[in-house]
RNA sequence: GGCCCGUUGGUGAAGCGGUUAACACAUAUGCCUUUCACGCAUACAUCCACGGGUUCGAAUCCCGUACGGGUCACCA
């Protein structure tokens, strides 16, 4: 690198942190760490609008949870501030004058209307897009005079140089390039007097210092925007990397309404997944790494990165992956980090006050090995709040495997049990299948069913050491007594 | 429609002119634990969207077609 790095994730916060703008951060944030750069987050609130209450924290609090934490941030300035655009509209529109004297942007008095009818003209020829006819290129002094008193008031336009060509090397694309009779005049400075997007992000960019910007690939087409401006105003430009698309299971672009995905970070976060496991699981997103491994420490990605490996197509979300990647990671929880995931989630959901310590953690360790997420906990674990209830199916069951005498054994050898704990119970479910003749499922699947009146479910033993002695002599006692 | 981009098994994804086309998820089967889950093992692309070309040789390079996506705002 030539450049000291530094790179930036800058969302609008007209919403809160989604996947997509995760991900983007979560690259520039694993690129400037493995060139020991910096990671710059900057607030792109120019639509004052759209802009939601609160969408600033949001945004930083969710990225720090899965551990990216900016080296510079509105919260933690450096020398490159202000780092919120509405904080710094003079400096743009400063600039957008320094283009006016040199002739490379004007004033604009159409008014909205007015371009809307263009528009509607222009799509009538049959035309796909519009394109401003730079009507107000050449106005005189006169005009604008006039169309002030009229009460209109201009934007301000880029004059795009149509013979141009603008052209670039794409970290993840190679070449792209880009003819300037392609692109219209755009607004650079709004009538409202706010800058747009393409002119902040240029001129941040430039001021900030940005070597290098990875965003998703719908900003390709703004990329000659950008190049005009610095080309106009003599600023270094960073280099470009256009991530693709996360798509859904249809192949499709996330749109803030699929509801095949979530779409927020914090609602996995809300749902019990482990930002260790979220951030492996983005790296892995439209990137991979050399070898055949797929599990890495965030220390061991950023090590690993590399901006060269970044795909070029389509990455989809795949909710499977994800849940192997969070069930690695739960596997390696300790106790008291397992507790801390899960038993919020079963608070909520059922009565915990007469469970010891020692049943919430025999429990948990239980289910563990199977565990995707904390919210999946519930399911997991409700067979054991539910009200025990032989169906007919499973009574006929028991009938027909002639149980009876087994279910009586096993309650006598529960009884003699002082202490009621998963090997002793297993060691005289065994035994009493071995007096009986009966083995494999004949003699689980039976004292399952009895025991908890369920067919299926984790390790036999454990669940009737978690359901208790009591109480499981007691439900055996409800089964014989329905044969 | 213009411009830009992509297309490898059910899925993600390596591969960069000569490979038995990695690896992972999922699935199936088997083993293990005398059920389940976990774990382990094995199987699963007559072949890299299609058609041409270049080459001794192509998933890999070139052209075209099809399909998919992105973008064409006083939104970011």
């Amino acid at each position: 690198m030539d450049r000291k790095v530094r790179v930036r994730y800058a969302p609008s916060p007209t919403g809160h942190l989604h996947i997509g703008g995760a991900r983007t951060a979560l690259f520039n944030y694993l690129f400037a760490k493995h060139y020991d750069g910096d990671f710059i987050f900057r607030l792109e609130d120019t639509d004052i609008d759209r802009n939601i209450e609160g969408g600033e924290a949001s945004q930083l609090d969710n990225l720090s949870w899965l551990g990216i934490i900016p080296d510079e941030s509105p919260l933690k300035p450096g020398k490159y501030g202000p780092y919120r655009q509405t904080e710094k509209l003079d400096v743009y529109r400063e600039y957008a004058q320094k283009l006016i004297d040199m002739g490379l942007a004007y004033e604009c008095y159409c008014t909205s209307e007015e371009l809307d009818a263009s528009r509607k003209k222009q799509e009538s020829e049959g035309k796909f897009s519009f394109r401003y006819e730079k009507t107000c290129l050449n106005l005189s002094e006169e005009q604008k005079a006039k169309y002030k008193e009229e009460g209109r008031i201009p934007s301000i336009r880029f004059n795009v140089d149509e013979n141009k060509v603008y052209t670039w090397y794409d970290i993840v694309r190679g070449e792209i390039s880009v003819a300037g009779k392609d692109i219209s005049d755009w607004v650079i400075i709004k009538s409202n007097g706010i800058a747009t997007y393409n002119f902040c992000v240029s001129i941040d960019d430039a001021q900030m210092e940005i070597s290098h910007v990875f965003r998703g690939e719908e900003h390709i087409s703004n990329t000659p925007k950008q190049m005009m401006i610095y080309e106009s105003l003599g600023l270094q430009a960073p280099s470009f990397g256009h991530l693709t698309l996360i798509v859904n299971e249809e192949r499709k672009k996330l749109s803030k309404r699929d509801e095949t995905i979530m779409q927020f970070i914090s609602q996995y976060k809300e749902e019990g997944y482990l930002p260790e496991a979220m951030f492996n699981f983005f790296s892995l997103l439209g990137w991979s790494p050399e070898g055949e491994d797929e599990i890495f420490t965030k220390d061991e990605i950023i090590k690993l990165f590399d901006e060269t490996r970044l795909s070029k197509s389509p990455s989809m979300f795949d909710k499977g992956k994800l849940h192997w990647i969070n069930n690695h990671y739960i596997k390696e929880l300790e106790e008291d980090k397992l507790q801390a995931l899960c038993l919020p989630f079963m608070e909520k959901e059922f009565d915990l006050l007469n469970k010891s310590d020692e049943w919430k953690k025999d429990i948990l360790e239980l289910f563990k090995p199977q565990l995707n997420y904390g919210l999946e906990i519930i399911e997991l674990v409700r067979p054991f709040f539910e009200e025990y209830q032989l169906e007919e199916a499973d009574i006929e069951f028991l009938k027909e495997t002639d149980s009876k005498e087994l279910l009586e054994t096993i309650i006598i050898g529960f009884e003699e049990l002082s202490e009621f704990k998963a090997t002793d119970i297993k060691e005289v479910i065994m035994t009493s299948g071995k007096e009986l003749g009966k083995k494999g499922k004949n003699l689980f699947m039976p004292a399952r069913l009895a025991i908890s009146s369920k067919r299926s479910g984790a390790d036999l033993a454990t669940v009737a050491q978690l359901i208790g002695k009591e109480e499981s002599i007691n439900n055996i006692k409800k089964a014989i007594e329905t044969l």
